[in-house]
DNA sequence: CATGAATGAGTCTTCATTCAT
DNA sequence: CATGAATGAAGACTCATTCAT
């Protein structure tokens, strides 16, 4: 595989995106959807009103960019888990990496995880609908997961639509802890007692 | 006591008051306080440009009356859990009419469990302060609470910091789901689903 | 002449509308055409906003009234120098005491004389045309005393028109002046040293 | 010296807010500081709404913007006359020079001079100081000339206080009148009446 | 007659987006 | 490709005027 000019004009160019979507997530995350400006977004990317548009067709094409990349990133660290795969290490072993590693990517980026978490205050509907969705995903990975427990008879019986968002939103309380204080909890620390309070939670 | 003219008035205008700030709320709960235009909250209230200027001085005065309320109901509806008076009824029954009471209000309420779900994204400065405020006070309430259970033995050990925040989290979570859904839900259900989760996630 | 309920009445309303005319006065001078708003003139007369509107049609109504007041009254104080009338008195005495009669009323009445002073800022198009209208008299009757005086052979050769504009902004000078002080300056004093700079200006 | 596109483009800046200052001069002359619209300014400059914030901060800042060019072009033309300097013209030479020069600068730009007469009408606080403070000081300069003529004995004893006061309301008039007729006197005749009106008035 | 709540046209200003250079 | 001057729709707010009580 040979570098043409092309190839290196073509990073170039993913490089100049990355750039306006670096300072485009900062901006979001100080001052809300509504409150940043292009030209405070311009300025921080440090290049002119006109490029800002040669890469992206408006403010909420660049949100939704921004969204898009977290989300993913997201997705590919959740998965369901595997209760059934001999192969496979203990489910709470799944759950633990898994959901460590989710904090971590999170918190790891304060202006995205202000912008997830004050999520659904975009005018932009499409973009509140994307988050939604993705929470509600969420939602039903844990609900799915509370719903194996309860048919193997690990867990209490209890109302997994409702302990799901309970779940959730338990979740993101955390992470709104971890965002807010510069303390220097670590993120496995916090983990294990948010595993410990949420399994005892439901747990026979 | 009779009615004057003048009561009359009076009346009308607070009538008037409380119509423009319901119109407000639902329109801020729709779209985010910078979403939300004028416009659009004298259309709903049915009145002129001008009027809405006869009651509120400016838009950030709309969204600050609608909090103060908000914030003053509620904390009219939570207090700190006496554990030592022997006349009061015990803990947890202080604690589920309470929760049950700040549920039942936020709930019957949708415009206003939209705004304050969605708290923080104002560009209103000291009205994101305020709420911030507010949810600090809960935090510390529950912390207390906590740390009261963990003296008495009652609760096994645990972060007090870092549960309040999850539970403040959790709480959060199921009122979004209660929003959401019309589901028929009954408030009293959902408490005890919610206290049960909670209480097992940190008793001993 | 009895005097009726009906006449009584009629003196009230006449007492009303002057009350509203001195208020307005005020604040027109305070603020200009445009800085003075009908809040604050009924504000200034302690009368409610409608009924402003029954003693006046509009803004610039009030202002065209006290316009018309102030010029009729400093007409009233300004004629024509009677020069070949034996039963006269010499035209220099008419001439200081016409100009200590009109500085007299100019200066007591200061929110007048700021009017008159700044005016032709009316956006009132009327109304700066009677003003403006109001000066080309001054300047008319100034003009005529001078040719006067030139056909008599009483004044050196000069261009009329000039100087009378001259003249008249030379008064305009010493009023202001006397305005923006609270030097405690004799009116008569100042006209006897205005008329000494203003005669030697021209006679022979 | 080349002249680069960067160069182009400044200059075409520079002529851009000529242009807009040249129409908020004469909108601001035609209907005063409150009476000018920002949209009377850009029809009249041929340019868009947004156009105007771009070379302006505000309504106010174009007003300073015309005020300051102005009163630094007139301090410019005008300065204490030297009497003691042999090598200087003749005291009288010299102010009949200033005044010229200063009149001719009013009278050649119409607006301006409509918008310095009927200054003070400003709401914009520092500008009417601005304008006022320059009247105070162009009657300092003549309240000195006054009094180092009296000193020198040259002149008939005077209030110079007042007399200043008075002489500068004269050339106001002479401007206004200047300035309202489209009538071809000639500001240098002019001047020479205004002078000799003005000194025969002082001189012994 | 007096009142003052209601009205809405009009003001200044911001900011996402376009396009000629 | 990059630039940044230009655009104009849209927003918050003011205030002279009207009219039902």
């Amino acid at each position: 595989m040979v570098s043409t000019p092309h190839d290196a004009s073509e990073r170039a160019k993913q490089e100049r995106r990355r750039q306006i979507l670096a300072a485009a997530k900062a901006v979001f995350a100080d001052a809300g959807y509504h409150g940043a400006s292009i030209h405070a977004i311009i300025e921080r990317a440090q290049i002119a009103r006109g490029t800002f548009y040669l890469y992206f067709a408006s403010k909420a094409a660049v949100f939704d960019s921004i969204l898009d990349q977290a989300l993913a990133d997201l997705r590919s660290r959740i998965h369901r888990i595997a209760v059934d795969d001999p192969a496979a290490p203990p489910p709470q072993v799944q759950l633990r990496s898994q959901v460590i590693a989710t904090l971590e990517y999170i918190v790891q980026d304060r202006p995205l995880a202000t912008l997830l978490l004050s999520a659904g205050n975009t005018p932009d509907v499409e973009a509140a609908e994307r988050i939604e969705q993705f929470y509600g995903e969420m939602r039903d990975l844990l609900r799915r997961a509370l719903e194996s427990g309860l048919e193997i008879g690990l867990l209490r019986k209890c109302h997994p639509e409702l302990v799901s968002a309970a779940m959730l939103g338990l979740i993101r309380g955390v992470i709104e802890q971890l965002v807010r204080k510069e303390n220097a909890l670590k993120v496995e620390e916090v983990v294990d007692e948010l595993l410990m309070v949420a399994l005892r939670g439901v747990l026979k």
